[in-house]
Order: structure tokens, then sequence, then C-alpha cells
RNA sequence: GGAGCCGUAGUUCAGCCCGGUCAGAACGCCGGCCUGUCAAGCCGGAGGGCGCGGGUUCAAGUCCCGUCGGCUCCGCCA
């Protein structure tokens, strides 16, 4: 068998008139009747190979029975393309190869889809056959693009000191947070262990072990629904530090990004990246995740309509919600598309979507301005900045709720109006959240990043009042205002990254156990080994977690993580490619001591 | 658990609203021609009965119901 000197993608200058042996799968053949050129292809790229009838009829006639996806090693001579010829659209399209010889080593039957990049395909047709869709050109450049993140990501590691260790697979399944993924004991009957939603717990004990500075790059497995920035399986760098607040583990986190975006992309980021409060998100974006690359932000009207007579707004306002609009300006919506929009929102569980259409005339075509005195129109156009063309969409609700419609409404009509500029990056970290929110499903407090998050020094006296006042609202005044010291990196829109410095004392992890209401017999039970370890001399520490999978797609330009995962699974969390997950045998279930109820 | 869009040749789609030459196009595939193309070109050919199951009807890709699958979203995702 011929052996390889080069990639076909390498073929450059340098290779003229040298002879090369290449490898690779036959992309396009083009026979022209006495000349064949055969585009072969590689991990690396494309190199036009040509063979002539008069001149090498041996191979001219291989060559010609060539088709799509064969796999042949070819020999021969590199030259300048004839003048005119060139093409520039391929990286090596100034040369080819003249063939000397080729060797068959595999034919392929016919595609059931091409391996192109003019033709869309079905996600289930291309994860069907996901090794030809990772011969694709854009999905090859995905995963090598990806690879070459691993290498920048542990350079940066290595050069601050970081040490890599690997954490348990099998480990046990917590309270709180996601659904847990079990396998069942072989060895124990009726116990399980879970698969880790994250290396939380290993890696604080890693702090308590003194390793000081630890990293990894690693799968978390969280058994909940799917979405196009979502699987069950997903990878993580994560990482953490001790003896660090706040601006160290940001400091580090920005570098790693910056370093990212310089090697991968060429980019230069503006250091330091942007910071908002989570209030402020809220209140400006609707959500805890904005994507800043266009306007269309949510305007408070509370004071506007402090004393409406109109009942939707009135009630939204006596009961503790809030009344905000967006202004989607110049836009001259017909009646149709309002429609469409209203449509939208009420799939997010809003009753109706009230408008105002400010005429070219400066006359208001809406349903509701006839409630509005006509000193709450005046001043809230003043408040809208309304001109003729312009839009308003209002949203009156709980708080929760109004950010929740006008949020998601926001995105949707910058995604559908073309607002977003795709050729930006924005990137912010959203400080100072909440350390817990008030859960209505489960009646008690919840973390919002997760129990062992440190509240601000200064808050745990709220913590431990609210501990001790009976009443519920009186209890969620209180710990609303209680700061968690987490930082979410937001991209674009996504969260990709999120970490907080810890609790590292016994008496206050414990203290927020409490307020979670997870009882001293659980807390035992479950972080048993946490707790006894914050008492060893728990070094203060932090740290953070990127989801790697959303930075690629993001530095990519993609919407789905499915594109820079090899083997990624459908919404239904199926592999078409293994046809996981699956039915097993009566005697592996009898082993792990699993019956199947229907 | 819920909502929406989609499912027709190997692939991407049109046809569905207004049931009755509606089973089509392009690419791919097969055969032939062609010495400079590169998503080659030209000529010819094969290939599906419309995801699956019911129902309505004289008649169903076309209407109705159910179901499965793909995608997007809500819930869920500490």
């Amino acid at each position: 068998m011929l052996k390889r000197t080069l990639y076909c993608g390498e073929i450059s200058e340098d290779h003229l008139g040298k002879e090369v042996s290449l490898c690779g799968w036959v992309h396009r053949v083009r026979n022209h009747g006495g000349v064949v050129f055969v585009d072969l292809r590689d991990r690396e790229g494309i190199v036009q190979c040509v063979v002539e009838e008069r001149i090498n009829p041996e191979a001219y006639e291989l060559a010609d029975s060539l088709r799509s996806e064969y796999v042949v090693a070819i020999r021969g001579t590199v030259r300048r393309r004839p003048q005119g010829t060139e093409n520039p659209r391929l990286k090596t399209g100034n040369f080819e190869v003249v063939i000397d010889r080729i060797e068959l080593l595999n034919s392929s039957e016919a595609l059931p889809f091409p391996v192109d990049e003019e033709t869309p395909v079905s996600e289930e047709i291309k994860l069907n056959h996901r090794y030809l869709d990772l011969r694709r050109e854009s999905m090859r450049e995905n995963i090598l693009f990806r690879h070459k993140a691993y290498q920048v990501i542990r350079r940066v590691f290595l050069r601050h000191g970081f040490v890599e260790v690997e954490t348990p697979f099998l480990t046990k399944s917590t309270p709180e947070g996601a659904r847990d993924f079990l396998v069942p004991s072989r060895l124990h009957p009726g116990k399980f262990y879970a698969l880790p939603q994250s290396p939380q717990l290993f890696k604080q004990i890693l702090m308590v072990a003194g390793f000081d500075r630890y990293f990894q790059i690693v799968k978390c497995l969280r058994d909940e629904d799917l979405r196009a920035d979502r699987q069950p399986e997903f990878t993580q760098v994560d990482f953490e530090l001790s003896f660090v607040d706040e601006e160290d583990v940001i400091a580090f986190s920005e570098e790693l990004i910056c370093d990212l975006f310089k090697e991968l992309l060429g980019l230069e980021l503006k250091r330091p990246f942007d910071r908002l409060s989570y209030g402020e998100v809220m209140e400006r974006y609707g959500s805890d995740k904005p994507d800043r690359r266009f306007g269309l932000e949510l305007i408070d009207l509370s004071h506007v309509f402090k004393d409406t007579q109109f009942r939707v707004f009135r009630e939204a306002l006596e009961n503790n919600g809030a009344v905000k609009a967006i202004n989607f300006k110049g836009s001259n919506l017909s009646r149709k598309e309002i429609d469409e929009l209203t449509q939208f929102v009420q799939t997010l569980g809003a009753k109706g979507l009230a408008w105002i259409k400010v005429e070219a005339d400066g006359k208001l075509n809406s349903p509701i301005v006839k409630f509005f005195t006509e000193r709450e129109t005046k001043e809230l156009l003043k408040t809208m900045d309304a001109k003729a063309g312009d839009v308003l969409f209002f949203s009156a609700d709980s708080k929760d709720m109004v950010y929740k419609i006008l949020g998601n409404l926001r995105l949707h009509i910058g995604k559908k109006y073309g607002l977003i500029d795709q050729s930006k990056f924005d990137l912010l970290w959203v400080v100072d959240f909440p350390l817990v929110e008030w859960d209505e499903e489960e009646k008690r407090f919840v973390s919002l990043h997760h129990p062992f998050t440190s509240p601000r020094e200064e808050d745990i006296p709220l913590i431990e009042e609210a501990l001790k006042v009976e009443s519920l609202e009186e209890k969620k005044k209180l710990l609303h205002s209680v700061r968690a010291r987490a930082y979410d990196l937001v991209i674009n829109g996504y969260e990709v990254g999120g970490g907080s410095i810890r609790i590292h004392r016994r008496d206050l992890q414990e203290l927020i156990f409490k307020l979670l209401e997870i009882g001293k017999v659980e807390a035992e039970e479950k972080f048993g080994f946490l707790l006894r370890a914050l008492q060893f001399g728990a070094p203060p520490h932090g740290g953070l977690a990127f989801g790697l999978d959303r930075l690629i797609a993001i530095m990519r330009g993609l919407d789905s993580i499915r594109d820079v995962i090899a083997f990624p699974k459908t919404q239904k969390g199926i592999c078409p490619l293994t046809g996981a997950p699956d039915y097993v045998e009566p005697k592996q279930l009898k082993d792990v001591h699993i019956k199947v109820v229907e």
C-alpha cells in the first residue's frame, strides 16, 4: 500500500515538482473524456488530482471507475495548474497532482446523502450516518476547532499551575439540582450509583486536600429534557482555586476566554468584560442571560400607571407585579405580524399581548389606549420615546411573568427581524445573584446556583433573621436581598459559564442547609462527607465551570451544540447511530437486581 | 407534561387550503458522449405511491382521529 507523505489539504508551493503520496476519500470525479479530475479529500482538505488517458491509460481507467467516497491512495507529482484553471475556492487551488498511480483501498455504496455543504439534510439522517456527516467540511472543522480549544485551555491552566485531576463517574445521588442518571449496583442489591451532574463536591474536596488549583475537562450528565443548547451529556471545563475571591476567578476566566478567542479566532477581546447585576439584567432584558447585541430593552411603566383605572395594569401593580413594555422602533408592523407575536407570547403562557402602534400621522392604533387617561397616554409615549412607525408591546403581570414574556418576546423579535449583529460577540458577567428564590412547587427556598455557594458575608445576618421570622412574606423580603458570591459568564445570550466562591465553614454550610430545609439527618446522609471535610482545615476557595459545547458553538456561530459534539443525541435522547438507549438481556437485569414494570 | 413546525423517489423539496391524469422537480444513482473541469456539461434510463394505523368518501399525499419520529420552544435544567 502506498504510504501517505502528506495530507491533501497541505499541498502548497513547497511541493511543486515533488512526488507525493496521498490517502483519502474521493470527493468528486469529473471525466471530460480523455482527462479525469479526481478531487481527493482528507481531514486537512481537498486537492485536485488529474490523469490523462493518452499519458497514463492504466491510471485513467481506474480513475474513471472511481465514485464518491471510494478510498484511494494516489501517487503523483505536484504541479502548478495551467493558467486560468486555478480554483480560488480551494486552499490548494493553484496546484494539482498529476496521477502516476492509484490504489483502490475500498469502495463505497451510493451515499444516503451528499458529503457537501450545499444540501441541507435532516438531523435524523445525518446522525444515522454520523461518519459521513463528520466527513463534511464544516463538521470536520467544528471537531478540529474543538480539538484546538482543548489544547489552548490546557496550556492556560498549566501556565497558572493548575493540577488536572479526574473525579469519579460512579458517584452518589444528591438531592437538589437536576435529575440524576442512575446506575444499579450489582454488588449491592437495591443500591444505585449516580452519574455526576458536575464534579462540584469533588473539586471542593480537592481544595480541602490542598491541591490549591484543580482543573478538568469533563463530561457531566443530567437526565433532563434536551434543547438546542442542552444534551444529557455535555462537557464542562471545570476548575477551582484556593485562597481566592471573586476577582481572582473572574480575572483568570477572562484570561482563558481571551486566549481562546485570540488563538482560535484571532480576536482580541476587550478586558475587563462588562458586568451587570442580576437585578439590572432582569429589569432591562427580562433574562439572566441577556443578548445585548440589540436594543428593545424593557421599560418600566409602573410610575405611569400607578393610579390607573385600566384593570389589567392596576391589578398587576396592586399584586406587587409589574407593567413593562418594549418599543419595536420604526417597525410599522402589520396587524398580521402583531397577531403572530401575540401567538408567540401565548405559547409562553401570556393571556394576550397588549400593543400600541403609532401610525404615520401620529394617531395611536391600539385596543387599549381607550382605557388610559390623557395624562397616562402622554406620559407613556414620552417614557417609551414613541414615534411614528413604532410599535409598543406591553406586559402586566407578576414580575416573573413580565420578565418571561417580554424577555422572550424581545429575543423572538430580535431574531425574527434580524436585529442581531451576528458578527459581534457580547461578553458579560452577571453578578449579584440572589442566594435563594422561593419555589412555589416545593414550598421552600431553593438555591439559585447551588447549595455550596457562599452568601456575601455582610448578608449572613439577614439569613439568620429570616430563619427567625414567621411570616413567609417577611422571609421572602429578607432573603431577596441576600446576595450570592456567584457569577455567570454570558456570551450572546447564552450562559457559557458559572461559578461562585464556596462556603468553607461547616457552620455556614449548615445554616444554608437549614435555610433550604435540608434537615440535619438528610444533610448528614447526603453531604456528610463534605461537612466533615469542612471541619478539617478547608481553605477559602471558589471556582467556575464553562460549558465547553456552548462555548465552542458560539465561537463557531452555530445554533446547536449538536454540531460541536461528535456523537450527540436527538431531542428524545436517542443516539440514532447506535440505537441507544435499548433493552438489555434479562440476565443483565437479573445481575443488577432490576425488575422492569410496565 | 404542554405548544408549534415538519414527515412525499437515495437526498432536498413542490403538490395538501379548493379530494378525482398529483405522483412531479432538482441533485444523486446507472448507461453513453466529451482533453481543463472543479456543485463540470450534453443525451438517455432506472427509482417512490406519499412515516405508520384507523376513519370519512364512489374516490384520500390531499379531509378527520390516533400514533411514531425529527426540529424549535414552554415546563424541567442546584
